[in-house]
DNA sequence: GCATCTATGTGATAAAAGTACATATATGGT
DNA sequence: ACCATATATGTACTTTTATCACATAGATGC
């Protein structure tokens, strides 16, 4: 395994279907945001990036804010999708699904290539043993 | 559906493994190799932006290069993996399959929100009648 | 009193991507 | 002969984006 140059860094625009998602299920504040996008896969989010992705998505009328006090903690900026947001998912649910597709291809190639399917990974019934390959 | 602001640009980083994986596989220049990323679902990959990402992987070890002149047609810079790159696909395939978790994770959480999946997922079953939605 | 967790933000810098420009071979059309 | 287009690769500049460091503040535990 090479252990320097890999930077699986989401862009912004990877993340934004997740968040608007998000939004659309629950009502949530950008820690908690952060949190569940940690949980979903997101190897270590940026908060300012987050912070900043909510503030653009305010600014542009995707989700609206409304600062929660009266509980305990520090003020919280909840955040909620608007109407212009639930559209916008369904446009990037779209992309996601293009992205799927792209990684199905991924691993179709990399049978292809290899011969077998990676290691857990759920595409191919990874035999590991019997290899068919026919590489030229 | 929101026409202006979907970016669905791949980023670098995304297009990585894809490349290794198609020099894994053939030995390709890159004007090839842009079309096998168009056919694969890249859309309208930048060739500046796969260049200078050849360049990087070269100036790095991963690939190498060497001049194909002789055929018709101006000369043509092919690329063939390095054992190096090789090992840096296998990591990168660990990357692409927490993507591919990633991905589950939002159709799984889009069943949840919009009582069913999207239309060509092929994640759930599509009722898109039998609506057994429990949004609270 | 101090560290840590929660919670949100700003400002400066560094990295990356996109745009425009540039070159050269080859082919097909007018 | 000239032009447009497809192939094929590249550089330079600008803009966008992301990261890092810094900053604040309430609450809890030690």
């Amino acid at each position: 395994m090479p252990n320097q140059p890999i930077n699986p860094k989401m862009p912004r625009g990877f993340m934004t279907p997740w968040v608007l998602l998000l939004l659309k299920q629950w009502s949530l504040h950008g820690y908690l945001i952060m949190q569940h996008l940690n949980q979903m896969g997101f190897s270590e989010v940026d908060h300012p990036t987050l912070y900043k992705e909510l503030r653009r998505l305010e600014n542009e009328g995707y989700v609206a804010s409304e600062w929660q006090t009266g509980d305990s903690g520090p003020a919280k900026r909840v955040y909620s999708i608007t109407d212009a947001g639930e559209e916008l998912l369904l446009g990037w649910t779209e992309v996601v699904s293009g992205y799927q597709r792209m990684i199905n291809g991924f691993f179709d190639l990399y049978a292809q290539a290899f011969g077998f399917a990676p290691v857990g990974n759920p595409d191919v019934g990874n035999p590991q043993s019997e290899n068919t390959a026919e590489k030229d």
